[in-house]
DNA sequence: AGTTTTTTATGAGCACGCTCATTTTCTTCT
DNA sequence: AGAAGAAAATGAGCGTGCTCATAAAAAACT
């Protein structure tokens, strides 16, 4: 039984490696499930065994680096940063572990991360995003002033939405570093921090045509 | 000359009759090109001899209702409008035209229209976009106070992620009428006009990690 | 060790969007 | 009207991602 698991984990291990060096080479779209599983010394329907299917191939990489980048975010966090510096950096550091997958993040993010996507229960990009949302919901609440209300549904919808934004813009980005992007990102939350304490109660529907 | 002219027109309706109806019944996933070919009463390939493929009859659908919203946003323009009032009604209008669409609005909206798109010169989706854009600067413009400055391509792109968040919502949105929504986008303008006053080239980009 | 049961790997095959050589239909010229 | 050329329709077929009956391997039992 050990052998067999050890095993199990060194194929899964092998896909990933494969998919990591195949996206990279061609490209989310130009690498098939074929080539997975040539460069992978399996047969193409083994692939299935352990992934649902090739997008989940390419979240999974994501995943880890996103997972990397929380894990360094949590240890260099400062004190007297604002909630502005916080999101920033969390958001800055993301990018620059994401640069790897630079190529088909965009691939992914587009029919799976966004609020388009049909929501079929519990899977990682869930998780992905509820994590991600989770983490900037706790900075809100920790830099908030009394005054502050709780963060809203659709406040957090906004982020979210702005965030894809600025994932969008940096996958496209061609300027050095990619530094047109943290132009963007200092703009999208300024524009959100600074919506925070205005009291979104006291919306008018009324002048709906 | 004439005879075949005609009969291309008519079969280029049909086939977009087919879409609108079968997209509407069992989903954009869920029609199969060979579906459109039978219900428009022609053979497989023909549909691509006149539609470069599935999406782009979706985008079409879409885009004759987004025009038809137009042409009544600017026929209902009133005077003492403010920005964010013009603008809201512009997508107000725009989104109650677009609702025989909306169960399959996200499928086209997530691959095409959003920013991560592969931008492959001058198509449909290009072109809807630019429209869109063209207009809600002309708004800005014509609103603007003397001190407020052009909107950078910065501002646009935060502009269209927010638009694109907004339709995101509404597609799943279950409330009656889609009612959230417009609580939604209420503050996303709020949230933007807002933004447009404050001069982003104060930018600091130093606190980068 | 031999037998049964469970787990894993396999690749032929499916449905899909889409292509393209061929056939059919329409137009033009004499 | 008939021949030659142009335009459009056709459907067999390709390459996808993915499935699933079957085979091979491993584990659990006498």
């Amino acid at each position: 039984m050990r052998v067999t698991a050890e095993t199990k984990h060194e194929t899964r291990q092998r896909i990933l490696a494969a998919a990591r060096k195949l996206f990279a080479d061609k490209g989310f779209a130009g690498t098939t499930t074929r080539d997975l599983a040539i460069e992978a010394s399996i047969a193409t329907g083994t692939l299935f065994n352990y992934f649902p299917g090739k997008e989940h191939l390419a979240l999974e990489i994501i995943d880890a680096s996103l997972e990397a980048a929380h894990r360094e975010f949590v240890d260099t966090r400062g004190k007297g940063e604002s909630l502005e510096e916080a999101l920033f950096a969390h958001i800055a550091i993301a990018l620059r572990h994401l640069r790897p997958q630079r190529g088909y993040v965009g691939d992914v993010v587009e029919t799976t991360l966004s609020p388009f996507n049909r929501s079929t229960g519990a899977n990682t990009s869930d998780s992905l995003r509820v994590r991600h949302l989770e983490t900037v919901q706790a900075l809100i609440e920790a830099h908030a002033s009394p005054s502050t209300p709780q963060p809203s549904a659709v406040t957090m919808h906004l982020y979210w939405t702005l965030y894809l934004g600025v994932l969008a813009f940096w996958a496209k980005d061609e300027s050095t570093n990619q530094e047109d992007t943290l132009v963007l990102l200092d703009q999208a939350l300024r524009l959100f921090v600074g919506s925070l304490d205005t009291d979104p109660r006291t919306v008018e529907i009324s002048h709906v045509p």
